[in-house]
DNA sequence: GGTCTATTCAACCAAGTGGTTAACAATGTA
DNA sequence: TACATTGTTAACCACTTGGTTGAATAGACC
């Protein structure tokens, strides 16, 4: 289910710092230890973030001995944007629409023509 | 706080119903009857999601008598797509920038320059 | 084998969330 | 005034979440 992965990833950025993690990693992979030591939570719940950022599908973890590299994954960030752009742009075409019907009242205001709710 | 504002927009979102409301709104205004109407929840639950996508700032509500009807307010979107496509962007660049070791690796492998967690 | 380092798993807890039902408020209508 | 419509508020419940501490796993090093 695609409405689930979505949900997923919003999910996962509602939390302010599993998104400052996302925004470390932009600039580089790193192991759990580095990316827990700025933050004056245990090691443990950095660990859950990460475990929710890479169910939410933002993170891959690879092997490097006991280390446990963490990767961005910024494929997922397009599913994001999609949603918000389709959205986005319904909204402000509607938006735009109601401002040419504005104007076309402003030419002819006597016309009678009433536009209550017409955003259907 | 610009990130309590990021917090509770992707929160919002990270609701399938919330969405769903969100994607109808981008059609057209509505009242809370009228967004209820496809879900099989009680509409005091709608209201409440209304109540979540209103403390985001994704939707303003308006009065027209007894009725409520919610307006999707689409600068929100801004906040979002400014956030993902910065770290997008750097995801990709940093990406970029690995394809083109990979490739100079390629070109001269006998250099001897390792280039372990080079992405700073 | 023993130990240090890096990380996860398990059990627990307080707070938050999405849902419910029941009661209340506000406005239009007979 | 009485009633219907539209919507919110309040109290509650099950479940999730972000955090904790403590124990366990896995690999490197001596």
């Amino acid at each position: 289910m695609n409405d689930d992965r979505l949900s997923r990833v919003f999910s996962a950025l509602a939390d302010p710092t599993r998104r400052d993690i996302v925004a470390r990693l932009a600039a580089g992979d790193a192991t759990v230890n580095k990316l827990a030591e700025p933050y004056d939570v245990t090691l443990q719940a950095v660990s859950k973030h990460l475990k929710v950022l890479e169910g939410a599908g933002l993170v891959r973890r690879t092997r490097d001995a006991q280390r446990r590299p963490c990767h961005l994954e910024a494929d997922v960030f397009d599913l994001m944007t999609k949603w918000i752009e389709r959205y986005r742009r319904a909204a402000e075409d509607r938006f735009r629409r109601l401002d040419a019907v504005l104007d076309q009242m402003d030419d002819s205001p006597a016309t009678g023509t009433r536009t209550e709710g017409a955003a259907s």
